[in-house]
DNA sequence: AAATAAATGTTTGCATACTAATGAATGAGG
DNA sequence: CCTCATTCATTAGTATGCAAACATTTATTT
């Protein structure tokens, strides 16, 4: 029967949901980069000068959309791209003096964004969530 | 601290992958539809003919992603407009008897798709899950 | 060494998704 | 009846995100 079903009661719904929120907050707070241009900056604040493929691995995105993310990020100078003199099919990116900045103060925004999308829910609420999605 | 700060625990980004893993499971069971489409269907189905921005409303969706959505759907044939002649500013969408049937048959190979995405997780956890990103 | 395979990055095309601006139609109040 | 705010739909612009096709470079195999 396909009255027994209740789009509500989905998990991909309430995911894209949940999605739809947590962006909303996080633009209130960061302005200057997307959520995605912040996981590449966080990422490389993490691991330093890294080819532009393995950056965007280290971040669950294909090339292609890592391809476009990067370019912003040149476009704005909060990176820089230069070529891997060992393999030249690379491009090694790291984060401009600039781009740090922006990363730190970022990560200290990111902290009260993430506290806030999870206002409604305790701390072990929020620890079954993330395991529950890490399940997933 | 900018150093105490994990990407890999935030919300958001355990979100973004999480979808990401129940888009790439949805397409290996439908493909005629996407997810998004596939909402749309599947709500119009439950309300029957309803005007486009008010469909857009039920699902969570704005007025200019709704309108792509239905675009396509037009195109496929799933649903049909027309414009509503006591107020000429609405376009009512319904479906037609190919789309009934695609929401139908979509509806049975969502079940497994809600299923498999959970696979992991027990009908508790699943329960648990909906209640905290409700919550979100 | 030559042929083959694999990895890296780019480009194009399609589908979301949001903001802002626009135009048409409606309804409420004066 | 007329104005004005609101609603509805569309359009343009920006940003993800994926698949597929491609060129270049590197690694392997024969």
């Amino acid at each position: 029967m396909a009255n027994d079903y209740r789009l509500d009661d989905q998990v991909g719904y309430k995911l894209r949901l949940a999605t739809q929120r947590h962006l909303e907050i996080f633009s209130q707070h960061i302005s200057d980069v997307t959520p995605t241009q912040f996981s590449i900056l966080a990422r490389l604040y993490e691991v330093g000068e890294i080819s532009q493929n393995q950056l965007g691995r280290l971040v669950a995105m294909d090339a292609a959309t890592t391809k476009g993310v990067i370019s912003r990020l040149l476009e704005k100078q909060l990176v820089v791209a230069r070529v891997d003199p060992n393999d030249l099919r690379r491009r090694q990116i790291s984060l401009t003096d600039a781009g740090r900045e922006v990363t730190i103060a970022s990560i200290e925004k990111a902290k009260k964004i993430t506290a806030e999308t999870a206002a409604c829910l305790t701390e072990r609420d929020v620890q079954r969530l993330l395991a529950l999605l890490d399940k997933i």
